[in-house]
DNA sequence: GAAATACCCTGTGGGC
DNA sequence: TGCCCACAGGGTATTT
């Protein structure tokens, strides 16, 4: 599922192909995702200059020259691709498009689960498509002043960001002291750290030598240490590597990310554990409705 | 107030 | 082959 890595490889694949590009028409298919779209989105966008992509936690940030920024979040199966060549039927007033995905020109019909279409004209004329695809509709999209995107609901309530300097062994410490819940539950907390789900947890516990079940009042510093270093090096890692989580997510050119490859626990129940020096069952329990995968040898 | 659980949703895969 | 059901999980609402 889309994590924190995924997001940042989905900004700056669709950040090169879309800033600068002119929002000629927004199509919504259906007038929700996971909650209302915004009833007047297409109104308040439309011919609209894309100037910026950023991203806080697992949130896309699309800015745009009417000083308000789309906010998407992926949920848990959205995705974005975009399309070359894309232009409306004149009949129907639905979107054609030239597409690989569905292996011939012209095909009248999106997928079922394209919920919504920008059409994009470059400055050199050149026309694309965004789309937004998303099966499982916990994904979500809300438009906002720029100037408060902070402020947004979504937002105002986020951790820092893990690869910046605010998440240290300071904060950590001060944010985990007393707390009685799991340290695995409290790495994907997102008012704690911004961005960290279910399968980073996972790998970043295993690397750092932490139990999911452990308390997290009860690390010590210096294992509050190493579970930052971790944090940071588990996502970077996965950021450099093209960021992927699961089977079927797919960046903006739809190539299959490839860090699953490198997963070292994460869906491995039973598997050998990858420290050579272990290789123990990996074991898979249930902690909070989410799967977690740990070394009982590697980590205590 | 904190922590745990239920819920939303649909595609997938295992079992029969 | 086809049907049924459990499962996946991000974020919020509800319950403990």
């Amino acid at each position: 599922m889309p994590e924190l890595p995924e997001v940042e490889t989905v900004c700056i694949g669709i950040s090169s192909k879309i800033v600068g590009t002119k929002l000629l028409d927004i199509k919504l298919n259906r007038p929700d995702l996971r909650w209302p779209l915004p009833v007047d989105l297409v109104k308040r966008l439309k011919y609209s200059v894309i100037t910026k992509v950023s991203r806080r936690g697992k949130y896309i940030l699309v800015g745009a020259s009417n000083g308000e920024t789309l906010i998407i979040h992926l949920g848990m199966s959205g995705r974005i691709v975009i399309e070359k060549d894309g232009f409306p039927s004149e009949e129907t007033g639905a979107f054609y498009h030239n597409t690989e995905r569905h292996n011939t020109t012209l095909t009248p019909v999106f997928s079922k689960h394209d919920h919504v279409i920008l059409r994009l004209l470059g400055k050199s004329g050149f026309k694309s498509t965004l789309i937004y695809n998303d099966a499982r509709r916990f994904g979500a999209m809300d438009l906002v002043k720029s100037d408060s995107v902070e402020m947004h609901k979504w937002l105002i309530n986020l951790g820092p960001e893990p690869l910046e300097d605010e998440f240290d062994v300071n904060y950590l410490s001060k944010k985990i002291q007393g707390k009685t819940k799991t340290i695995k539950s409290a790495m994907i907390d997102q008012s704690l750290i911004a961005g960290i789900g279910n399968i980073y947890a996972s790998e970043i516990l295993w690397r750092a030598g932490i139990a999911p079940l452990r308390a997290a009042g009860s690390l010590k510093k210096k294992e509050i240490k190493n579970l930052v270093n971790h944090t940071r090096g588990v996502l970077s890692d996965a950021i450099l590597k093209g960021g992927s989580s699961l089977k079927d997510f797919r960046n903006t050119s739809g190539e299959l990310g490839y860090f699953q490859i490198y997963f070292n626990v994460y869906d491995r129940e039973n598997k050998p554990c990858k420290n050579d020096k272990c290789r123990n069952l990996i074991k898979k329990i249930n902690q909070n409705g989410r799967s977690s995968f740990f070394c009982n040898n590697c980590q205590h």
